[in-house]
DNA sequence: CTATAAAATTGTAATGATTACAAACATTTA
DNA sequence: TAAATGTTTGTAATCATTACAATTTTATAG
């Protein structure tokens, strides 16, 4: 499928600017933020805005054709380590619930050079309470 | 185990302010921020200072008291959509590299109520390259 | 082909969490 | 008791993100 059939798919008018941020997102082989996205594309659109970028990531990301990746560049909220368990996050409301009786995962076979210290899940969705405030769509 | 205790086992000296902000994150059924915590305890501690709080959580990060959740809230750097995946973050150099072939994470028994629209994993630790560097510890 | 409306893009300023850093204070050790 | 070390504090700086209004571009109706 082509870059505009992409986006057109996921409901987004493909405009320029936009399949220049799709097109350098599938080229980045790393997790570009922002600044290096208007960084490498400011010289060809001369005109590109920080805060058209910033647009743009928050589309594609409501539209579901790109995702935050978590990092822990900005760490802001704490938990004790004892007990380890997942997150669960509301997109509606925003709360966050706790997710116990995850299977474990095994990282032996997949990280076998590495050494693992700890392992942060976070599920995101619609919570039970905010799917009886909205109908199916 | 006493709270002090954990704090000495974890090579951390249990002054008041640490005791205090460990049983507040103890008591915490959800996932504080620094302005909560700071806000919670300044009137127990006329003198406590935000800075107090972060260099506080920053060691009981360090010393694997504490963990740092990751949220959406400040969402910074992005994927594409279409390759599920999770990330390695080195703790020693930052690096982040992707993480295939781990196994299916099934939510539909933890989470029936809930609709889930994506599963960040996110494994931290020290990569190959940085172990060749750091002695055993 | 205009005129109008809608959508996309831009730039500036504000926000707000985090960090840097040096000073003040407390505690331990010689 | 003095010196050294560790802890806490306050202010200022940083930096990603957001708010918002203005401008430009694109689509649509007459």
């Amino acid at each position: 499928m082509q870059n505009d059939a992409v986006l057109k798919a996921h409901g987004i008018k493909p405009s320029l600017t936009r399949m220049m941020i799709f097109d350098y997102l599938n080229a980045a082989k790393h997790h570009p933020n922002v600044e290096e996205i208007y960084q490498a594309l400011q010289p060809k659109i001369p005109t590109l805005s920080k805060t058209t970028v910033y647009n743009t990531l928050h589309l594609f990301t409501e539209k579901r054709v790109a995702r935050a990746v978590m990092l822990k560049d900005q760490e802001n909220r704490y938990d004790l380590a004892s007990h380890p368990h997942a997150h669960f996050q509301c997109t509606k409301c925003g709360k966050v619930e706790d997710v116990f009786r995850l299977p474990d995962i095994h990282l032996d076979q997949a990280l076998p050079k590495h050494s693992v210290h700890d392992v942060s899940v976070l599920i995101s969705g619609v919570c039970a309470e905010c799917q009886k405030d909205e109908p199916l769509i």
